[in-house]
RNA sequence: GGGCGAUUAGCUCAGUUGGUAGAGCGCCGCAUUCACAUUGCGGAGGUCACUGGUUCGAGACCGGUAUCGCCCACCA
């Protein structure tokens, strides 16, 4: 074996093999387990937060494939229409051309490539992740399979009533020609103005003065509002406003929709163009003014000098009309919510367009009595509550999509307008009788990408084929996932699932935080704080990292900034940590926040951890290499690591149950490092390599060494599947255990029989003693080597009895010279203390102990117990406190006060014998 | 406007039903023939944001304040 740890060497080869062998199908006959991932886009690279999810996933997969569950992690990936129609037109571009020189078949021709290309590029980051999904069962939401359910789920939808098509208003993305879901609209406050315009009266007497933050829609105007109660307008109301620059005559209305108390009370109403106006539009029959293009130019419903002009544009010619014409009141500063499109980041308009709805209220009324009932689980529970609030007020989703790239709307038109839905066109004219003769078209939009993602817990199975992995999978354990996607995604699964499979997707919603970089950004590559999960893994040199992030730039000229970033907070570059340190990490980070602040100087640590585990199967190797079958005997010390892995195992359990994966990683590692590399290992060393030990004794060591950690190994392999693959061959083969792969090895379980209080209070007594003189030690500046002479003062029969037990022990691991027990009215040395319960350790000063020092520790410790009695006399002073505390929690207070006062006694009077010799 | 979350050591974070405030990193000191310097040993470092309350007892429970963050929402 190497003398250290080296990742790059063994992972890959192990992914390999584990992958050839079939390992990640669900395997033997337990009970099922299963794991919908969450689809990756296709065309993206895994960033860190899928690295993170993935961890979670896999360390949950393969710690319940190891109890025995036939456990499936359903891999996939996701078309993501917009996204990546987006990506492959941006392609297109840099060649010169558009997707329309192409034509809709060869540009999805060419997405498809793309597609092949880039899937590829994820399922190998994937696998660099060590993810033990099973390759065999491989899906992609556009793959025939896939497409088929959403066919069905569409048609039997629409039959039901359910999906409708109609003409109202959506958000339009003027870039990308398309509507989007009120999901996919992001508003945000943005700097812009209220611009009050003076509306004359027909009458000539006068006129009304409005507010606008979209000039521009005046043109569309089809009545002003007052609220019914203002008192200023009731005279108004029925009659008529001449509409500036239009010409036309709209009534002026009363509508409660309207604050009489913001700016003049009046409100100019657009219904083509406005959520709010639409309705009150509805309300009172009003026109319709469409005066916007696809591009949000506007059309020719506006006057000539307007047509063809942007909306920005024409925002400005309307001002400077309203100025000539002295119609402009004012003009004032005013924050304004603008909504952009989640992708193109595009103003959005709400535009009069044909759409398909799914009518959402029927499917999510049983999808809100899923999560209330218990049968779905949010952890933290806390999420319930953003999943209610959303559900309770949710609205018709806007379905369909003015994109190539996706699954087309399977409805088809004759030449008088009806729509006929079904699979395919010859299904269409069986369905309902149609000729051949009649022309049928196929509606050209496709739907939203979420519309498959919330097929996928049981189109990924099969459906609408009555497989028998749907039969065994469905419904899945849990949903691994972040908070982000809960409307998107996770609402959205629970609705089609119960409707299509009469049962929820899954019975738990584990949400976890998002990753942020070192300072809490976001992170994204226009921030240039981007990490590459991969980059962490293999290292990456200071130059290429900073091509990587500055490379392929929207925006040029932020570059000199990621760049001035990048060399700031990565000098060197980053290092090579290991697939298995980063995951250790990603699981330590994995607490119930929101947020998950990325710090590079965590990983490191455990980089070490790895290396540490290596070195112990080192020495464990090294010295198990003469271990039989003969007689064994198990010392204080074996017994306790056995007790204590015991203690350890059951808190992987715990905190596994409860997805506290940082709770599981602090336990493993903490016992891992500070307890068997610490302590057992120091304490085996006196054991193995002294003549007093027996071979029975030696045995029971070497046994215990290499089975603890082979048994450890496997505690750890779900978090850190290669170093524990790479480690437990030789381990397993040593202690004579069969299997091919640890993956499919039992995965410890609490043993009842492993308390030992005896051997576990010995032990502590040992290590009590031995951490006594090293503080003596450390605190006086002694060499670590150098052997020393403790007397016992006030020994007791127990602490007689163990250190003549564990004399070994403490001379070897403590390094002490010699023990001599002295009698309790023997008159102690000049000497250096450290208590230990009644008992005192003294180490004679003779040239070693610095006086002053040595009062100086004391004096601290003086101080620090008087504080502690101080404190649990003042508590059982109180009455309250004795009367009302549980007596157990009085009884251990007066317990403490004992202790402290024979501490303290102690000090004082080692303190008066260093002040006689002064 | 409504909802949610956060505030604990220099930094990043734990803190289980209220009962002696913890870890990692960083910092200071000692140590290198020993599985491991990717190490070992010792140490310093906290008014638990503030404020009232409940309680014998509050980092934890309740009310309020401040700061920061996120989500939802139709005030032109």
């Amino acid at each position: 074996m190497d003398k250290s740890y080296r990742p790059e060497d063994i992972e890959q080869r192990i992914y390999a093999r584990w992958e050839e062998n079939g390992w990640f199908a669900p395997q033997g006959d337990g009970a099922p387990y299963c794991i919908m991932i969450p689809p990756p886009n296709v065309t993206g690279t895994l960033h860190m937060g899928h690295a993170f999810q993935d961890t979670i996933m896999d360390a949950l997969t393969r710690y319940h494939r190891m109890r025995g569950h036939r456990a499936l992690w359903q891999p996939g990936m996701d078309h993501a229409g917009i996204a990546t129609q987006m990506v492959v037109e941006r392609l297109l571009n840099a060649e010169g051309k558009t997707k329309h020189d192409l034509g809709r078949e060869q540009f999805i021709e060419r997405v498809w490539q793309w597609k092949e290309e880039s899937g590829g590029q994820i399922a190998q980051q994937t696998r660099r992740l060590g993810a033990s999904v099973d390759w065999s069962r491989d899906r992609f939401t556009m793959d025939e399979g896939c497409s088929a359910a959403v066919r069905k789920v569409f048609i039997d939808l629409y039959e039901e009533g359910l999906i409708y098509r109609g003409k109202r208003l959506v958000n339009w993305d003027p870039v990308l020609h398309t509507a989007l879901s009120d999901l996919e609209v992001l508003t945000d406050d943005e700097a812009g103005h209220l611009w009050h315009f003076r509306y004359p009266l027909a009458s000539g007497d006068g006129l009304l003065v409005v507010a606008t933050t979209r000039p521009e829609t005046m043109l569309g105007d089809s009545a002003v509002a007052v609220h019914p109660d203002d008192e200023r307008y009731e005279a108004l109301v029925g009659q008529d406003i001449v509409l500036p620059i239009v010409g036309r005559h709209i009534p002026v209305i009363a509508d409660e929709y309207v604050d009489p108390e913001f700016g003049t009370g009046c409100v100019k109403i657009t219904p083509a163009h406005d959520f709010n106006d639409y309705e009150i539009g509805e309300r009172h029959g009003l026109p319709m003014y469409n005066i916007l293009t696809d591009d949000a130019a506007l059309n020719d419903e506006v006057p000539e000098r307007y047509r063809g002009l942007d909306r920005f544009v024409a925002r400005e010619k309307i001002v400077a009309e309203f100025q000539e014409l002295g119609l402009l009141e004012r003009i004032e500063n005013y924050t304004v919510k603008i909504p952009r499109g989640d992708r193109s980041h595009a103003v959005v308009e709400p535009y009069l367009t044909d759409q398909w709805y799914v009518k959402i209220e029927p499917l999510a009324k049983p999808a809100i009595e899923a999560v209330e009932s218990g049968r779905i689980r949010f952890v933290p529970e806390n999420w319930s509550k953003t999943y209610f609030e959303w559900m309770y007020n949710i609205q018709d989703w806007c379905i369909s999509r003015q994109l190539w790239w996706g699954h087309r709307v399977p409805a088809w038109y004759d030449g008088d307008g009806n729509v006929y839905v079904g699979e395919d066109e010859a299904d269409v004219r069986k369905r309902h009788g149609l000729a051949d003769s009649v022309a049928l078209v196929q509606d050209n939009d496709v739907l939203d990408t979420w519309f498959s993602s919330a097929l996928w817990p049981f189109s990924t199975l099969g459906w609408p084929e009555k497989t028998d992995a749907l039969a065994e999978f469905y419904p899945g354990n849990v949903l691994v996932t972040g908070f982000d996607i809960i409307f998107f995604w996770v609402a959205r699964m629970i609705m089609m699932g119960i409707k299509f499979m009469g049962d929820v997707p899954f019975h738990e919603v584990y949400i976890h935080g998002l990753i942020r970089d070192q300072d809490g950004q976001k992170m994204s590559k226009s921030k240039g704080n981007v990490l590459d999960p991969l980059d962490l893994i293999d290292g990456i040199d200071l130059e290429a990292l900073v091509a990587k992030r500055t490379a392929g730039m929207m925006q040029d000229h932020l570059a000199p900034k990621i760049e001035e970033a990048t060399r700031k907070h990565f000098p060197d570059g980053i290092d090579a940590y290991g697939c298995d340190a980063l995951r250790m990490t990603f699981a330590s980070l994995a607490t119930t926040g929101r947020d998950i602040r990325f710090d590079v100087g965590r990983i490191e640590g455990y980089k070490n951890f790895c290396n540490k585990l290596w070195n112990a199967a080192r020495y464990v190797l090294m010295n198990t290499e003469s271990i039989d079958d003969g007689k064994i005997e198990l010392s204080a010390a074996d017994r306790w690591i056995r007790a204590r892995f015991d203690r350890a195992t059951r808190d992987m359990h715990r905190h596994i149950a409860t997805y506290r994966l940082d709770l599981a990683a602090q336990a493993i590692y903490e016992f891992t490092w500070h307890e068997f590399c610490d302590w057992y290992l120091e304490l085996s060393k006196p054991v193995l390599q002294s003549e007093a030990s027996s071979p029975a004794q030696q045995r029971g060591t070497r046994r215990t060494l290499i089975d603890m950690l082979e048994a450890i190994l496997r505690l750890l392999h779900p978090l850190m599947p290669f170093i524990t693959e790479e480690l437990w061959e030789p381990v397993a083969r040593r202690a004579d255990i069969g299997g091919d792969t640890i993956m499919l090895r039992p995965y410890p379980e609490p043993d009842d029989n492993a308390a030992d209080d005896e051997a576990v209070a010995d032990i502590e007594w040992v290590r009590q003693f031995i951490l006594g003189i090293r503080q003596i030690r450390g605190e006086m500046d002694i060499s670590p080597g150098k052997a020393l002479p403790v007397k016992l003062l006030h020994a007791g029969e127990s602490d007689r009895a163990r250190a003549q037990r564990h004399a070994l022990l403490l001379q070897h691991v403590g390094r002490v010279e010699s023990i001599e027990i002295l009698a309790d009215d023997e008159q102690p040395p000049v000497a250096a203390t450290a208590l230990l319960g009644d008992l005192r350790l003294l180490v004679p000063m003779k040239g070693l102990i610095d006086v002053t020092a040595e009062r100086e520790r004391l004096d601290k410790q003086v101080e620090k117990t008087r504080a502690e009695l101080a404190r649990a006399h003042g508590k059982l002073g109180n009455e309250n406190f004795v009367n009302n505390a549980p007596a157990a929690v009085v009884t251990q207070e007066r317990e403490r006060v004992v202790e402290f006062e024979k501490t303290l006694s102690q000090l004082t009077e080692q303190l008066q014998k260093l002040d006689e010799l002064a």
